[in-house]
DNA sequence: CAAAACCTTACGGAAATCCGTAAGGTTTTA
DNA sequence: TAAAACCTTACGGATTTCCGTAAGGTTTTG
């Protein structure tokens, strides 16, 4: 089994239950942090100092506080990781169940198995523990179908930005002007109405504003 | 100090945690539930077998599953509770920080405590339990000023519901119509827009679409 | 009671969204 | 590689939202 593993989350409550598995199993140490700069900290300083952790289990939302971040998210913090420390195994342990984000996190950045916060969160993170352990990725029953690929996988980053930017209160015509800005193609304003026409279609919206208000129903942004 | 409390929160790793702060203060019995249902019952039998609760600390939002459920929510909950049982304590514990839910639970459904998760949730509830102990309220400091009656949050029924349609996907001449219908002043689409329009300036919204976005944020829809 | 303040409603013009059509470019596919 | 499929962009018109002004009614206040 593991011999040493990180435990990131920044609600100490949640902290607590999966401290309570981890010791379940018979893993000899256990560190805590309620920061991803922190977590990122211990696990460098665990390397150099040549007792590296074999495993990190982390929440991806971390709630912003007074201390500035590096890493304010637990997504930021596993790219990161995997980039620099690609041994080091990771569980991602969510309230979310976006198929996009667990496909993502799995195939892009090597994450190794995605549970889901809910009833048997606790159960399935023992499970994940265990297939992690054994070289294999594990994945809550709820997002288990993320990577299928025949599995449509509900709408990419430029609609999530589009949708997102409207939310902030821009206008088709500003947010054409934003991603003229920032060299995004397309970016003209015909383009722009046509994909919020796919999205209020896809979505059964009535109009944009009802497209924001599913959008933002369904957790998407 | 309290003898009997029973936990409710669907996410078993919350449980856990509270678990560890609850035993820690010498409470002899406590017992966990993962849904509001049973949380009801259980208080429900405990009276009827002279041996009540002193104490529910409760979680507000219970992710569905296939079991149907009575109560479906935290506040359903204590709102029931609170008309059968007034003298059972009642801690809330929640990821939310809306002002406006934590007036509405301790003014009007005798709720006395609302403690927010967070990175120090689980010392705020010890508190909590201390303070409900003694009789008195307590609230996380975040949202401390909730009970401050000069804290204006209020923005009235009408002006909910005009959010609530446009977020429906209604039109404002679909409100209008609506609003005549049901026989609602004021109910010109002239009206409309004035309220709408108060509603941007007081909220900063560049148009509806933020206002929507905004105020779901804020968890007013 | 009368003035002031407020509210509802109407109207008109500017701006933005909605929606269809069409041209030209790129990618996929046979 | 040529046809098909797809995507971006442009444009025009209908509809809706945004915003100011103004008239008439109700409530508050001195």
């Amino acid at each position: 089994m593991f011999k040493k593993v990180l435990i990131s989350d920044d609600l100490g409550s949640i902290n607590q239950g999966v401290l309570s598995v981890v010791n379940k199993l018979n893993i000899k140490e256990t560190q805590q942090v309620q920061y991803c700069d922190d977590a990122y900290l211990k696990i460098k300083k665990a390397i150099l100092d040549d007792a590296p952790f074999d495993l990190l289990i982390t929440d991806l939302s971390f709630v912003k506080d007074h201390r500035e971040q590096k890493y304010s998210s637990g997504e930021a913090l596993i790219i990161a990781l995997n980039k620099e420390f690609p041994k080091l195994k990771v569980i991602a342990y969510s309230v979310e169940d976006r198929l996009q984000k667990v496909r993502l996190l799995i195939n892009l950045h090597n994450t190794n198995a995605y549970v889901c916060k809910g009833r048997n969160g606790l159960l399935e993170l023992e499970k994940a523990i265990q297939t992690v352990y054994k070289n294999k990725i594990f994945l809550s029953p709820q997002v288990a179908q993320a990577l299928n690929p025949k599995t449509n996988l509900e709408i990419n980053d430029f609609d999530i930005t589009l949708i997102t930017l409207l939310s902030k209160g821009f206008s088709q015509d500003d947010i054409s002007i934003y991603l003229k800005n920032k060299n995004i193609t397309p970016s003209s304003l015909s383009s722009i109405e046509k994909h919020l026409n796919k999205l209020r279609i896809q979505f059964k919206a009535n109009n944009a504003i009802h497209l924001v208000a599913i959008v933002k129903d369904l957790g998407l942004i």
